[in-house]
RNA sequence: GGGCCUGUAGCGCAACUUGGAUAGCGCGUCUGGCUUCGGACCAGUAGGUUGCGGGUUCAAAUCCCGCCAGGCUCACCA
């Protein structure tokens, strides 16, 4: 427990203590304790306000009547009855020194919570077709799943990072096809090459007789051991490791990529539908619409979840009758390993070394046997669209035995990047000039442009320091808003270096780095009762919230709780900043205290960064 | 038709899951501030019937009901 807890928790206990005291009994506290944002107090309470109403008399009375039957709690100066809402002001220099004393132990921020025990959770993100490359959807799509997979982390959760490979669809189909009669060779990035030659397939596909050529061609792949199988895959792996180097230019990594060919020839599928048989739900029809196929039926799965109803005669097909898998099922075969509902079947090879030094492995025909899976939670960054066919999974977890699947399998569900005339179209090729390779060069290429006019640097140090400034505009941008709502992308509104932004808050850590840099003085025995001033407790509350946040944005999946406290935090210390000197303070003991709440700053900001994929600068 | 998402200042967003004090923030507007630890900054100003109408409550942007507008979804596509 940090010092933030642990006040929390004791205020709670004693205001327990002081509504017994005052007679009232069986008031939960759960959220009645708050550090509201503004306002005059450190932390509030309403309870007054449900006690009140029990005990017929008016909030101001009741919370007089609690304030004075509370006993003395550690870091609290004063407990005041305002307005009804019971106030405590905090022992400011006190409470300082805790927060600060305790961030400068630990050398970070962010809490050590243990709130995941080790738990194994699973990420799936961004799921790419391997066929085109990552235009800047897919890109909120990867931030996402990497800032989400950090969260858990940092909560003390064993994560694994998963990508999803189809590399059986009709677009991977198309791509075997344009690449076997069309141009020689690439001409560009590999992903980039296939993108475009996708659009030249589609429009080609007008001609019978090529999309003759292409259905062929889907069976010939979909049987797995042939010539043309082998060709797909192949294409595929060589597009993947293409996109692969976009991924790495933003700094997203993997732990294993599992690929949706190997599913079919693990013969994972079978398994996981004859488990699904087992509990009479599938069926196979023999006339009617669905004659032949195998479906899944609803009106024996007993009551629906609302988002479940209303469709077409509460059936899903999950085989079709010319004895294909559905994505729905091949999902429900995944989710049935990834929550070690059937056992293992995959091999994986390694793919290569990521920058980050670590391993990144993936699926396939032959190699060795490795423990990936058998998690406790899965979390899947999809697109919002794809809702019904989550629940259908779900709900074929539930039937075969994974009764707490509605809460084990999350799907985290996003909602588009659009240009200003609409959607992306992989077919129309919307997205030329739109990928996340686009979007780097052109951030990169402003920030550029502000770094060199504002100060000298070298070669390398200024390249690094252009393209953290970019990628920090670019994630904080695509991370602040909520998932669910929908973003229209602007060149100017995706790349912005003022304001509450990324590069804002990088500039503020880098100010706080050349303090330390320029107060030389090594952090000796600090007294931080000098710090009473409205901006230092502002940021010694804000650091001590740290922990909270964390957990917060975790447990509910939103990123935008992390920029928006990175941010709150980053303009406190700007506020600091401008009214307080930390080198020329009044006093050597003032000094020493602020450049102790600087570095506490300092890591606490650095954290939350790190959490959202941002690298914080010591120089911009 | 069923389901899901969105609607908050000129623009872009937050707060809604867990009701709480004067609905916050950024851009833009207007007015100021560098002899200063880095101005990618700060201080101040103007701008709101939180889509509409009911209801619950001491208290509603938040919960409930009914509308309106926009988007998505309900395939033998993935």
């Amino acid at each position: 427990m940090n010092a933030y807890d642990v006040l929390v928790a004791a205020v709670k206990s004693e205001l327990s203590k002081a509504l017994s005291a005052a007679g009232f009994i069986g008031y939960s506290l759960g959220n009645e304790v708050t550090m509201p944002e503004r306002g005059q107090c450190d932390l509030a309470s309403s309870v007054a306000f449900k006690a009140a109403r029990a005990a017929k008399k008016t909030p101001i009375e009741i919370a007089a009547q609690i304030c004075s039957k509370m006993g003395k709690v550690r870091y609290v100066r004063e407990v005041k009855a305002e307005n009804g809402f019971i106030n405590f002001y905090l022992d400011r220099s006190a409470f300082s020194a805790a927060v600060i004393s305790e961030v400068l132990a630990k050398k970070s921020g962010i809490t050590t919570s243990t709130s995941g025990n080790g738990e194994k959770v699973i990420i799936e993100y961004p799921s790419v077709n391997p066929n085109k490359p990552w235009h800047i959807g897919h890109l909120r799509n990867a931030l996402i799943g990497d800032t989400v997979s950090n969260l858990y982390a940092a909560c003390g959760y064993s994560v694994e990072r998963e990508d999803y490979i189809d590399d059986m669809g009709l677009q991977v189909v198309e791509n075997v096809w344009g690449v076997m009669n069309l141009r020689g060779m690439p001409a560009k990035k590999y992903d980039h090459w296939l993108g475009e030659m996708y659009v030249e397939v589609n429009r080609r596909m007008e001609d019978k007789e090529v999309k003759e050529q292409i259905g062929n061609l889907l069976t010939l792949i979909e049987q797995g051991d042939t010539y043309e199988a082998k060709f797909a895959r192949e294409m595929a792996e060589q597009c993947v490791s293409a996109q692969r180097q976009t991924a790495y230019a933003y700094g997203i990594y993997h732990d294993v990529l599992i690929w949706e060919s190997d599913i079919m020839r693990s013969r994972l599928l079978e398994t996981a539908l004859g488990k699904l048989a087992k509990t009479g739900v599938l069926h196979r029809e023999s006339e009617g619409d669905y004659n032949g196929c195998t479906i899944l039926d609803l009106k024996k799965a007993g009551k629906l979840p609302s988002s479940m109803q209303g469709l077409k005669g509460s059936v899903k097909v999950l085989v079709r009758s010319n004895g294909t898998a559905v994505y729905a099922a091949k999902d429900i075969a995944f989710h049935m390993w990834k929550f070690g509902m059937v056992d293992n079947p995959f091999r994986y090879r390694l793919s290569e070394r990521q920058p980050n030094n670590v391993e990144l492995y993936m699926t396939s025909a032959d190699g060795e046997k490795r423990e990936y899976g058998r998690v406790n939670v899965a979390v899947n960054i999809i697109d919002m669209k794809q809702a019904y066919e989550q629940n259908v999974v779900k709900l074929a977890l539930s039937l075969a035995g994974k009764s707490d699947a509605p809460e084990s399998m999350v799907h985290l569900a996003y909602n588009v990047v659009e240009l200003e005339g609409g959607a992306f179209s992989g077919r129309k090729g919307t997205w030329v000039g739109y990928t996340a390779d686009d979007l780097l060069s052109e951030g990169k290429a402003r920030a550029e442009r502000l770094v060199t006019e504002r100060l000298k640097m070298s070669g390398s140090e200024k390249e690094g320091v252009i393209c953290a400034v970019a990628l920090a505009a670019i994630k904080f941008e695509m991370l602040h808003i909520s998932p669910e709502r929908k973003i229209v992308f602007s060149w100017g509104k995706a790349l912005t270096f003022e304001g509450l932004s990324g590069p804002y808050c990088l500039y503020m850590h880098a100010r706080a780095a050349r303090i330390l840099e320029n107060a030389d003085a090594a952090a000796g025995p600090t007294d931080c009762s000098q710090l009473a001033t409205d901006e230092e407790f502002r940021l010694v509350k804000l650091i001590a919230k740290c922990g909270e946040i964390v957990e917060k944005a975790r447990s509910e999946h939103r990123s935008n709780v992390l920029t928006d406290y990175a941010g709150l935090l980053a303009a406190a210390f700007s506020k600091f900043y401008e009214r307080y000197s930390v080198i020329e303070a009044e006093s050597e003991e003032l000094k020493s205290a602020r450049i102790a709440l600087v570095q506490a700053f300092k890591y606490a900001l650095g954290g939350s960064l790190s959490l959202l994929g941002i690298r914080p600068l010591d120089r911009m």
